[in-house]
DNA sequence: CCAGGATGGATAGTCACAGTATCCATTATG
DNA sequence: CATAATGGATACTGTGACTATCCATCCTGG
């Protein structure tokens, strides 16, 4: 199809197609003379991929180009994971030295306690070690208290997340299915926490809790 | 004590708290003269949530000033949860009068299942329901296959969440914890999820999986 | 008690980001 | 072959989050 069709199929403005081709989202189409071009079914579905990734995700059009390169240069699924998660984890702010240490003490304890390897370069610690320090210094500890069972729960999580992954039958498309589980999951699980809350909230404080 | 050292104290400039206080994020300080005023240690303890609101919870300012605001309205919790929670899920994007309906039926069933009192008028239904039919139209439905697990473990979580909010003694921050617990519990949960993904899928492919 | 620096408040400027719009030299196509 | 569409380059817009400048007070050390 050409750039009209494409417009018309995907919903959004030739412009803005022509800006996502210009910053390497969206392959060229397929040259039929020096310059013109056709475009197919893999450029609708991979719009949509990118509007979901920017739109769901809440990731930046320059995000989207480093994760969608991953996809593309087939590096290992870890690899791409790894290129989603840092973007999705804001980097590491400035906390100080002893802030630092005290969440990574903290994750060390967790890392043990649930078999994980954990490491300062795994692409999600500078996150979840900004958070931590963040809670801290905003004087609400309690709110780590029950870190314990949230990893737990975590834990659980992330046996359903590898069971869909592998229960994906193409291979091909399992990294995409990896990176929309990483980024999409994570806002669905969140909605449902919303629902649980409100319901256990209800449950608890009948009339309300003030 | 003075501009200077609140900047000093909170680390931040003078203009950007200026900015604050111009969008009714920061309370003017006490008036001492018909143009001077002084700032105490709740204007270094709000400019330190605002910026985690901000940074980590990735909202915007316009948004941090109507959570803010509810706060301060000492509305009830409830509803400044509503609030923030509005402001954490993308508004609804336009899907087609099928896929809404479709995630219309699948969130029922699951409010059903497990005792949810759902209605699209919940502040988390809009961006759920953005969020499932992405995922479907996305041509990923197997992520979709294992929501009801995702239900039951979001049970749990909320679970642990309610627990958290009732072990704080304090009833006047009591609302603060609890958006910061909604907004940073997010990125706290995320983050452990994904030490717990990499250790699962290290468990099941040793080797990487590919 | 007064010179010099700080403050509150208003206004204007900057910068990055995510598009939009305009041109134009080709290409297609009726 | 006349009209419309395309690819590519360049320029423009609008929003959000600051950042800088001014200036009429204020305060404070000498």
């Amino acid at each position: 199809m050409r750039m009209a069709e494409l417009s018309a199929e995907s919903g959004m403005p030739v412009a803005t197609i022509k800006y996502y081709l210009r910053e390497g989202l969206l392959h060229p189409g397929e040259r039929t003379s020096p310059n013109q071009a056709r475009y197919g079914d893999d450029h609708v579905q991979r719009l949509k991929l990118i509007r979901a990734l920017l739109d769901v995700g809440g990731l930046s059009v320059a995000t989207v180009g480093g994760v969608l390169a991953a996809i593309d240069a087939r590096e290992p699924t870890n690899e791409v994971l790894g290129v989603t998660q840092r973007a999705l984890v804001g980097g590491a702010s400035d906390v100080d030295e002893e802030a630092r240490a005290w969440a990574l003490d903290l994750l060390h304890k967790l890392a043990a306690a649930h078999g994980w390897k954990f490491g300062p370069e795994h692409p999600a610690a500078p996150g979840l070690i900004t958070t931590l320090c963040t809670i801290r210094a905003l004087g609400h500890p309690a709110l780590l208290d029950r870190i314990e069972d949230y990893a737990t729960l975590a834990d659980r999580i992330a046996e359903v997340d590898l069971d869909t992954l592998a229960a994906h039958p193409s291979l091909d498309r399992i990294v995409e299915a990896a990176v929309v589980g990483t980024v999409l999951g994570d806002r669905l699980f969140a909605g449902l926490r919303r629902f649980a809350q409100a319901a256990e909230s209800g449950r608890r404080y009948p009339g309300g809790l003030g």
